[in-house]
DNA sequence: GCCCTAATTTACCCGCGAGTATATTTAGCC
DNA sequence: GGCTAAATATACTCGCGGGTAAATTAGGGC
């Protein structure tokens, strides 16, 4: 399972329906095909919820008919699961990053925002958000529930370590790890991407309400 | 249509199923029984999601076959709009109350995110913060986004109000309210009727975090 | 140039759930 | 106590969408 270090496990930037799109496009590649498939499925949650798309949706943008996505996919719940972990991952090695960094908690805790607010902006925003256990099977639900309980531990450490080192004010550590995932998550409710500030801007004004706070000093 | 005062909006603690447990208790009070399969609904979304509760499911909760439900209510889109509804008064009521306060801008805030706190672990929380446009028609959608905008709007003057008396430090307003909305309504995602801290506790958290920041004062 | 296999399609099945036409019961009223 | 209207139930329709069996097309190796 955990082998293929070459794998690239985010989909990136699989331009979708193009590698469909011309005629002579039979070609093998099945990993950016299945990227591709993932993507398109991304994008289709984020615009039209999970329950309103269907897997025909999702292959006519791709210029394919519905066996072929399950040629690539199990069924729509792991389409689901996959869009999630994408997004999941992109904060996850955000967080790893700042394991390796030796700069005080409070600013390990900045640079995992700006990441956090990079992911959710990002096509698997939405689904990362919305992924609600209910649209998931049990075994699926667990796992999603352990990765997200993963963030969550990985946002309250390093808020224990800036109590610790001092950089941050004592304080319920578990709350604030929710009020801070909450605003964030909530990005992905309202960020359109046309929208004037973008993921690092947006991070940055997190960063200075959650820093300093509405009182002044 | 906006005439009868007496008219109790939200549906308070109608104890659902009950009202048609015995056979004989079939009274005509139309009022208390559509509450009844509004309460009815709002919890079941929040435990299954909208869409995977079906009308038959909402009916033998309430010991009662489909049709009963649809003597109540439109349809399935106007439920979930109901229970949205009824959850964003709370919000809005909490809002309203607060014009009426001579105290600072700041402290009227921390007023309006106690009772937004309260809203979001109501049953009605879910419905709030999940009822998505996707899942309403154009004209339900429009309705839906009026209403929320009327509570951002109310953040926002809140804000700004506190800014202008100098008991908020000066921010990027909007900013603000969305952070401080997002951190509220994530609570409908993970807070549980059995958890330790109750609205009122996560509220004053909350309200700490935002007034003070995490920065060492 | 031929065969094997991966990729893709055509043409289905089938169940679930929203919504409804119609019958039936019940309560209130005179 | 019989009439009317509201309340509820029975028993449907029907389309959408997840999923699949089986045929077809195209490459790539030899």
């Amino acid at each position: 399972m955990a082998d293929r270090p070459a794998r690239k496990n985010v989909p990136q930037r699989a331009s979708g329906p193009a590698l469909w799109a011309s005629v002579g496009a039979r070609v093998r590649d099945r990993e950016r095909k299945r990227d591709a498939v993932i993507m398109t499925a991304a994008r289709a949650f984020r615009e039209r919820g999970y329950h309103n798309t269907s897997l025909d949706d999702i292959a006519s943008e791709l210029n394919v008919t519905k066996p072929t996505v399950y040629h690539y996919v199990e069924n729509k719940e792991q389409l689901l699961f996959e869009c999630f972990r994408a997004g999941l991952k992109l904060i996850m090695d955000g967080i790893a990053e700042q394991r390796e960094s030796t700069t005080t908690g409070r600013e390990r805790l900045a640079a995992v925002v700006a990441r956090y607010a990079e992911a959710l902006t990002s096509d698997f925003g939405w689904c990362m958000v919305q992924a609600e256990n209910q649209d998931l099977s049990p075994t699926m639900s667990r796992k999603v529930k352990a990765l997200k309980s993963e963030i969550d531990q990985g946002l309250r450490s390093l808020i224990r370590a800036g109590i610790a080192d001092g950089s941050i004010r004592p304080c319920d550590e578990k709350m604030t790890a929710f009020a801070l995932a909450g605003a964030l998550n909530w990005i992905a409710h309202w960020y359109r991407s046309d929208d004037k500030l973008d993921a690092g801007q947006i991070a940055q004004r997190f960063i200075e309400l959650f820093e300093l706070g509405l009182r002044p000093r």
